[in-house]
DNA sequence: TTGAATGCAAATCGTTTGCATCTCA
DNA sequence: TGAGATGCAAACGATTTGCATTCAA
């Protein structure tokens, strides 16, 4: 029933009011959200930003959430979802906060293959894919 | 005859001392420079770190070199080369500094498509794509 | 000569660390 | 109760800014 109980729950992570109201609101993203945008968005209750950070750290090392980096000189966390076999890069827009999910089966298959033309690399091959543009409303 | 005179020429970029030996250091670039591996590799020639910073600004305003961001904690610069088309990626070992060009047509051509997929992105979007793993010698 | 380039000191800002206190299991 | 979670202050490290000085054109 509660799904941020649950998550804490099945990761052996301790369940603490902090954690609760940071996942919480994780799951709800309307957007992918910084540091300062939780703090933001939990207002008064929002735990301390070092806090925040070793909590982030955390929900990275069970995959609850996941690093992104939009280049703004500051990390972005997002919620990863039930599946994450639902492999997914963002298109950020430079003007608002517009982003959008990019899921493209020809990119997959197209980064999956790097894993075997590389001759010095073999094995888990990780990647990191964004793209920037500027959206439709704001380049009116 | 002088290429990095030439392209600083050729950018209406001043030719200065430091501007010479930063440039040539970046043309011979075994690896992808940080400011650090700069100032190292000039020794006590190196212009001021701040200084080098903004050199780094100007050359990229000018297309001279790239910014490169392997996750680091820092930034990485890499001489763009003559072709501004020889567009391409990377992989980088974790555990050593080797480094790979990685230039795929099935990633350009699927990277190119994702400019019509977006329903509210349109014309030029950016991106930025680096693989990372580690590199046989290191995984023995 | 003169505007751009440089260097040094100091500020900024995201993130990390140390340590004492508190809280969940 | 005890290990882990939290908060506050301070440290850190990359990058930026201000300003006075130097230099290339």
């Amino acid at each position: 029933m509660d799904k941020a109980r649950d998550i804490l729950k099945r990761a052996g992570l301790k369940e603490t009011k902090g954690r609760l109201l940071v996942l919480r609101l994780l799951i709800e993203r309307k957007r992918i959200l910084s540091i300062e945008d939780i703090q933001y968005g939990l207002k008064s209750n929002s735990p301390d930003k070092v806090t925040l950070y070793r909590m982030m750290e955390q929900f990275e090392g069970a995959e609850i959430i996941r690093k992104v980096d939009f280049k703004e000189g500051f990390q972005r966390y997002e919620y990863q979802g039930d599946h994450d076999h639902d492999h997914h890069h963002h298109i950020v827009c430079s003007g608002c906060e517009r982003i959008e999910h990019v899921e493209d089966q020809a990119i997959e298959n197209a980064l999956r293959k790097i894993t075997k033309h590389s001759k010095s690399f073999m094995g888990e091959i990780d990647h990191s894919l964004e793209f920037f543009g500027v959206c439709n409303s704001c380049k009116k």
